[in-house]
RNA sequence: GGGCGAUUAGCUCAGUUGGCUAGAGCAUCUCGUUUACACCGAGAGGGUCAGGGGUUCGAGUCCCUUAUCGCCCACCA
């Protein structure tokens, strides 16, 4: 390696981290240096950034997860690759359609036409005041827009943030899931998807949450403790009674059948016979099934459409009739068109079933229980019990199970070939850390069920597609009428398909739009083909071409987190498997979580987050990546605050007296590298020309330096390309220490005095230094960079192995006195420039002949007063007197 | 119930394929220094590597087992 004339420019007289951003940031941005080169000829490095949800709100944990990302990116960019480094923005789904509903009083009305420039009444956050007034219904079109309104309000934000952080992305390159090219890929995806039968639709049961009334996927449930009671019921089978448990007595009305296992030995008499129920005097028949648990409960079970999962499993084998009364909106619907449900003969079972109509399941239940009593049904106490249920991530109410006709993916999870395909692909994929596969798998395995992919929501992509009516009017739901992929987006509530006029909507003979829209993963499982271009037709929106996305995909990486496995990666295989039979990526990067003081996880709805400009305001941008930098890849960090009670009071940082450990320490070393660099250059550029030629260091001890330059250049990599910042952060920050502390102190005198050998020394390392940390402290490595160098750090390359002869281990063994030297002085608590005399070192002979070499940088560093004597010996030894001072 | 991970100094964590007297930072204590840096430097104390077995010349590291913590999945009778 051999660099000159390096211009050395003026250096402060004081150096310092505050308010360094803004200038180096608007530089960033005038010479485009994060900038995509869809020209170049370099090899590519993409990176399917996740997009934020826009509604909420960053923490540091985004803040540590976004910034592991960076330092992949910087690194990749140092080493020559041409970075694709988009940015996405999430507004597409529940969070954004309620955040646009409060903040402009609207609500998304099918049958509202759309208007033209329409400008909401209210805007902001006065939605409480406004609780009795109706939000005003406008057209799906119109909500989207106002999305997108409200959106870039919150996009700007957030790119405020991933910049101020340092955040390496091309701003050229964003989207967001609810623009016009979102919904153009992921109608077409669809579309694709339906022609090739992978997309299909089924009237079945299936999960519903009744708040929010809409069809829930497997991939969005979360299991939480709910407390119930049990229930022991009656069943009249003409002789003693069959006694069966149940947490859910206002489902009796729906009882289809009893069932117990068949190697039951307490039922074997009961199977195929049937029994009556309390109350409603229902027969029903007893079954066999092998999913009856004998242990659970009493053994047999009471079988509704439905209470549960399996309830649907014994309901489809058995060929159970239906009879379901859970109404979509959680309320129990008995009376259906003015009439009662017809299972019912006996009166007084009729006129608790007309009692049950309407209520919701939580009142049912209640009405059941003083009925059950009042008949004598009701056997024994009522037990207290607490057990996991089922609910909507998103929802507060258990789930209920409500038969529906829903658009589904096939997911492998009904079919077992596409099932191992798709676990092939997980062993495929590189995850980093290795562990995180084993969840894959395990979801992957655990399917049971195909992608629900349709919600019956307001706001989302709408599902490109209309149905014909037939001549009575009624929708024919198997004849779907699909547009031409060129046109899209569409929205099938106002656009009318081809060969169709408006005025026969919804008549005879006419058509009918599908309401619903897709589901948010359904959007963003497409993020590699949103970012990469993939739409040959596309001329809106986008800033990649399609052209692009042949060299961009595969995409290199996919940072996310660990909890969504099952949802944004695993969706995200699935599609680009059904479509291109290839990964999306070669690898994954799973980032652990940020814990607080209690080692809780931080997230919103726990209110233990914290926001993270006050951070980058108190300590520097540098400094907050530093403290994310030092946690590996999936490994959780705890966001240690010290000197703070770590109530939710006091947590988010407001306190000036609260110190995060980490981010002073990145403080500190982002200091250090100012100084050391400014420090450097003022002996060494005396000169106009900085010269890093290795052929001018002839000194030992400085050869030796930069052979401990070249552990740290090669180790420092190594980490790098194992995806191991934290690793290579380590690495380089021990070294950087090591060189100010003993190496620039030991040469202090001799590169005064104007030696060429320990000055070039001094060069090649703040050199390659600044570019080590310039992943890490983009900020400060770029001032320094600037102290003697045209053009951004970030674009210069990542050091390589320096063309080194053998070096001795002149600095580790200098390094070995020197420690005993500075404890006799420490030990007498004198000054360190208090000078020694006789001086005494005992070592192998061999390294004696090294030592003498560079003895004078140690005798000028440690005030040694007449000459050192050196005695062959194995064992180190050092030994000297205190040179009395008046 | 099935799976994954963690457990090392007061705190936060390193410790790569088994090979040192087990390391770093913060915190604590002692001392020093102000022409790179007080957003500094030098030094000290502090650990039965969660417990128990085993393999090995040798175990923080490999195997078995127990405990505690965290997470994922299953669990609504």
């Amino acid at each position: 390696m051999s660099k000159s004339n390096k211009i050395v420019k003026s250096l402060p007289k004081k150096v310092t981290v505050d308010g360094i951003e803004q200038d180096i940031l608007n530089e960033w941005e005038k010479l485009g240096v994060y900038d995509y080169d869809s020209k170049s000829n370099k090899p590519i490095y993409s990176i399917d950034t996740p997009p934020p949800t826009v509604s909420g709100s960053l923490h540091v944990g985004h803040v540590f997860s976004y910034t592991h990302t960076d330092l992949i990116a910087r690194y990749k960019r140092m080493c020559g690759f041409n970075v694709f480094y988009p940015m996405g923005f999430d507004d597409n789904g529940l969070p954004t359609e309620r955040r646009v509903q409060n903040y402009f009083w609207v609500r998304p009305d099918l049958s509202a036409s759309y208007i033209e420039n329409y400008k909401p009444k209210y805007q902001g956050t006065d939605g409480l005041k406004l609780k009795n007034n109706e939000q005003d219904p406008i057209s799906r079109q119109n909500f989207i827009e106002l999305c997108n309104q409200l959106s870039s309000e919150d996009e700007n934000k957030f790119k405020e943030l991933w910049q101020r952080l340092g955040i390496s992305v091309d701003w050229n390159q964003t989207y967001q899931t609810i623009n016009n090219r979102s919904r153009r890929i992921a109608q077409k995806m669809f579309l694709r998807n339906l022609s090739r039968g992978e997309a299909y639709q089924k009237d079945a049961p299936g999960l519903w949450d009744v708040t929010f009334q809409t069809a829930v996927a497997q991939a969005e449930l979360e299991a939480r403790e709910y407390p119930g009671n049990y229930h022991a019921l009656k069943f009249d089978d003409g002789k003693d009674g069959v006694i069966i448990e149940t947490t859910r007595p206002e489902l009796l009305i729906s009882c289809v059948a009893l069932i117990a296992h068949p190697d039951d030995k307490r039922y074997q008499h009961l199977f195929g016979k049937t029994v009556k129920s309390p109350i409603f005097k229902v027969e029903v028949p007893v079954l066999a099934h092998n999913a009856a648990e004998m242990d659970k409960g009493a053994g047999i079970a009471m079988c509704c459409t439905f209470g549960d999962q399996t309830d649907i499993e014994w309901w489809r084998d058995l060929n159970l009739p239906m009879r379901s009364v859970m109404g979509k909106n959680g309320r129990l619907q008995t009376i259906i068109d003015g009439n009662l449900i017809d299972w019912i003969s006996d009166n007084s079972g009729k006129s608790i079933a007309e009692e049950l109509n309407g209520k919701t399941a939580f009142s049912a239940r209640e009405i059941m229980v003083k009925s059950l009593q009042e008949s004598g049904d009701l056997i024994g106490e009522i037990k207290p019990t607490t057990r996991m249920t089922n609910f909507y991530e998103k929802g507060d109410k258990p789930l209920e199970i409500v038969a529906s006709r829903q658009w589904y993916i096939s997911n492998g999870g009904k079919d077992e070939k596409l099932n191992q395909d798709l676990l092939q692909l997980g062993e495929d994929l590189d995850f980093i850390p290795e562990h995180m596969r084993q969840r894959y798998r395990n979801w992957v395995e655990g399917l049971n069920n195909d992608w629900l992919i349709s919600r019956q929501r307001f706001f989302g992509v709408a599902f490109p597609i209309w149905y014909k009516v037939d001549e009575n009017g009624n929708v024919n739901y198997n004849e779907v009428i699909v547009p031409d992929e060129s046109i899209l987006p569409i929205d099938p509530v106002t656009d009318v398909p081809a060969g169709f006029e408006e005025s026969q909507r919804d008549q005879p003979n006419g058509f009918s739009a599908e309401k619903d829209v897709m589901d948010t993963w359904a959007t963003s499982s497409l993020t590699p083909q949103i970012a990469c271009g993939f739409d040959e037709n596309d001329t809106v929106d986008g800033a990649t071409t399609n052209d692009d996305w042949e060299k961009l995909y595969p995409m290199s990486l996919r940072p996310q987190g660990q909890d969504i496995i099952r949802t944004w990666l695993f969706s995200t295989v699935v599609r680009s498997w059904l479509e291109e039979k290839k990964l999306p990526w070669a690898k994954a990067a799973l980032s652990g979580w940020i814990l607080d003081p209690d080692h809780k996880k931080m997230s919103k709805s726990k209110g233990n987050v914290s926001t993270p400009m006050p951070f980058i305001e108190k300590y520097g941008a540098d400094a907050v990546r530093y403290w994310a930098a030092s946690a590996k890849l999936g490994m959780d960090a705890t966001f240690k605050i010290d000197n703070m009670n770590p109530t939710k009071e006091t947590f988010p940082g407001n306190n000036n007296q609260a110190e995060v450990y980490q981010m002073k320490v990145g403080r500190k070393v982002s200091m250090k590298l100012l100084n050391a660099t400014k420090f450097a250059l003022s002996i060494v550029g005396e000169e106009s020309t900085l010269d890093l030629d290795l052929d001018s260091v002839t000194n030992n001890l400085d050869q030796s330096i930069l052979g401990k330059l070249n552990e740290t250049i090669i180790s420092a990599t190594d980490r790098f390309e194992k995806y191991d910042h934290a690793g290579a952060l380590e690495i380089i920050e021990h070294f950087f220490w090591n060189f100010c502390d003993n190496y620039v102190e030991l040469v202090k005198v001799r590169a005064y005095s104007n030696d060429k050998s320990a000055k070039t020394a001094l060069a090649i390392v703040l050199d390659n230094l600044i570019r080590l940390f310039a992943p890490f402290m983009p900020y400060a490595a770029e001032v320094c960079w600037g102290w003697f160098n045209d053009g951004s750090v970030h674009n210069e390359s990542w050091p390589t192995k320096l063309k080194l002869e053998e070096t001795s281990n002149a600095f580790d063994l200098v390094n070995s006195i020197l420690e005993p030297l500075r404890k006799i002085k420490g030990d007498a608590k004198v000054s360190p420039k208090t000078p020694l005399k006789n001086v005494k070192i005992s070592l192998s002979s061999d390294s004696i002949d090294i030592l003498k070499v560079v003895q004078q940088d140690v005798i000028n560093s440690c005030n040694i007063q007449g000459d050192i004597e050196y005695i062959e010996n194995d064992e180190l030894a050092v030994c000297g007197e205190l040179v009395q001072q008046d």
